[in-house]
Formats: structure tokens, C-alpha cells, sequence
DNA sequence: AACCTGACTTCGG
DNA sequence: TCCGAAGCCAGGT
């Protein structure tokens, strides 16, 4: 019985997330297998990001914005996003369309 | 064991 | 379109 963690898949998915590209606390939570679980997966970053060397600064809510606020992570992940050039739609907002990893297609073909 | 909290998402007004 | 409330699951106290 592979009774993998949620969060061991949430963790593996988000460490799979390719450079310059961002993804959806939901969309990580659905691929994990849990279309309910996007606070899970916000949980798992505060808490794993720095233990398993997430990119953490990836992921951001479905809106396509940063949800960190400012004074507790925001600038740092605005940041690094900005490193990897990816381009904002304003001051907090990622331009899901240039840059959402699209890793759905690539699963449903698996 | 019960209650609170959270870097979310969805629904209704 | 915007705002508030509810729903969800796991960890921490």
C-alpha cells in the first residue's frame, strides 16, 4: 500500500515546479489529490518550505496574486519572481496567462 | 480531546 | 465587481 502523504505529494509537486513558472495553492492541492485541500497546502509551505527547499515563492492563490502580505514575505517573494522573469499584471498580480504552469495537461496524458 | 489558526477557494448578496 | 461568511484539512496548543 503506497499510502503516500498528502503533503509528501503536495511537497513533490511543488518541488517540480519548473523555473519562471507559478502555480495555484488549489491546482497543487487537486494534483496531490485533494481538490480541497488548497489550506492544507499553504500550511505545508510554512512550515516545509525551507526544510525541503521548496520554491516556495511559486506558488500564489488562484487570482494569480501574491497572497503573502507585505512585511511578511510578499517583497521577498515578489522578488524572486521577478529574478525568474515573470511578468506582473500590477504591483501583486502574476500574469497567469505567460506564466502558469500548466502541469494538468501534462498529467492527463500520463 | 477540544479549540484555534491559516501564504485558500467558493458561493451568495 | 466587491465584500463577507462558510467550507475544507492538518498542525499546534
Amino acid at each position: 500500500m503506497e499510502k503516500k502523504k498528502f503533503s509528501e505529494r503536495v511537497i513533490e509537486i511543488i518541488s517540480n515546479i519548473p523555473y519562471g513558472k507559478v502555480i495555484s495553492y488549489g491546482k497543487i492541492a487537486r494534483l496531490a489529490g485533494n481538490p480541497r485541500g488548497s489550506r492544507q497546502v499553504s500550511w505545508i509551505l510554512s512550515s516545509s518550505s525551507q526544510k525541503y527547499n521548496l520554491p516556495w515563492h511559486r506558488v500564489i492563490n488562484k487570482r494569480g496574486q501574491i497572497s503573502l502580505k507585505p512585511g511578511q514575505g510578499f517583497e521577498e517573494q515578489k522578488s524572486r519572481l521577478e529574478k525568474e522573469n515573470v511578468e506582473f499584471c500590477d504591483d501583486i498580480t502574476v500574469d497567469l496567462n505567460k506564466s502558469e504552469w500548466k502541469i494538468e495537461e501534462l498529467r492527463r496524458k500520463e
